[in-house]
DNA sequence: GACGATAATCTTGTCAACAAGAGTGGCGCC
DNA sequence: GGCGCCACTCTTGTTGACAAGATTATCGTC
């Protein structure tokens, strides 16, 4: 076979960070030919790219037009962090009961990240630091398709992430939250865990709503 | 454009009903060309179809290598029953404060239809009907997104799923599950309904455990 | 008789060309 | 001068052919 797997999965992950950067505006669409040009892969790479995408629920393709980025609703965003809290507080009861030290270790280290990236104004950062805290407490519960549905969950809501992070106080009040649900990890106790994931998670969505009605 | 989309959609559904009825024996390699001439349409419907199932983690397909049916282990399956238990708990309080009528009818039906088909030994068609009622309430919440994730979930439970239900009295059991759920709905108590659908997954993994340790 | 190397075949992944909507601009008509 | 129709271009979806692993069968050797 002449090419290496990897261009498929690849140009999918390329894809999917230039659509969650925003690096498309409303309504643009997306023309195959271009993307081959940007990327520099086969045009058939980026039809399966696409493919996928929608099938993510990033992109909106019908029947034989460009496909363009799809508008997600506020009643979709709550969903989203609602079903989030649901899944991820499974998980963080798992994490608190294996306590594995590693995962401890990173999560605390990525807890120390946000808390020196609140100094700085950097925004995507912290929101980047935030999103690696979840993704390792997913990874350390030891579960194997939740992590995938999480993933999925957040992928479709990350582009309004920088915004609902802007609010005033917001990332300071984040960060207390994340310590807490680490500190409840290292102390081994999974209710405490899960209200601390729920907690956050609830403030999320009161973030959501207060950052999109505004709009 | 020459063929109308739904060749795609179409291909990818009878495939999928495929894997799931169990049409495809453990290790048996899924050929494109034997599946193309099954199906009788073109090899990228196949392709795509195939690309999706291996998403959805029914199939497995490495790197120029053949598809083949996953095997779902007894620890995802319950990880399956536990996410599951978590959305349609939320699903569930939303349909129990919607009360729409129609939803209700229909769900009594389904209800009444099991009830039919534990007279007759039709296993399937009592799985089927069980299915039926749980899309009919993830339909009635008028969710946007968990409705997805959960049909995506049984999708890779649905295999062992005949297999469950055969267990002595287990039919009986979920119907009587089943029905306190709808009457919980009914009766407009979403607390009562979240914790008549725990009850039921939790029986549902405990059947899975004792079904699948004995083999 | 069993094992390993080699050849033949099968199967997948990729590419380039083509057919057929969808979008766009210009032209004529009212 | 504005509106609708028509031709043109753009873009996607599909097809067939081909290149390169993977699999299987064959043969020779120990």
């Amino acid at each position: 076979m002449p090419k290496i797997q990897s261009t498929g999965e690849d140009t999918y992950r390329r894809l999917r960070r230039m659509v969650i950067d925003g690096r498309f505006s409303e309504g643009q669409r997306l023309v195959e030919a271009d993307l081959v040009e940007t990327l520099g892969v086969p045009r058939m790479a980026v039809r399966q790219a696409l493919a996928r995408l929608e099938y993510d629920g990033l992109l909106v393709k019908q029947a034989g037009r460009s496909s363009v980025v799809r508008a997600v609703s506020l009643a979709e965003l709550e969903e989203i962090a609602e079903a989030r809290m649901a899944l991820e507080a499974i998980a963080i009861r798992r994490v608190a009961l294996l306590r594995t030290p590693t995962a401890l270790r990173r999560m605390e280290e990525l807890a120390d990240r946000m808390s020196a990236l609140l100094e700085t104004v950097d925004v995507s950062a912290f929101v980047e630091a935030q999103a690696a805290l979840h993704h390792v407490w997913l990874e350390a519960s030891g579960m194997l398709i939740v992590p995938h549905l999480v993933e999925s969950l957040s992928a479709q809501s990350a582009q309004t992430r920088v915004r609902t992070v802007q609010l005033p106080d917001r990332m300071r009040q984040s960060l207390a939250e994340h310590r807490e649900i680490v500190a409840a990890v290292r102390a081994g106790d999974p209710d405490r865990a899960e209200v601390a994931v729920r907690t956050h998670l609830t403030n999320v969505k009161e973030s959501l709503r207060r950052s999109l009605q505004s709009r």
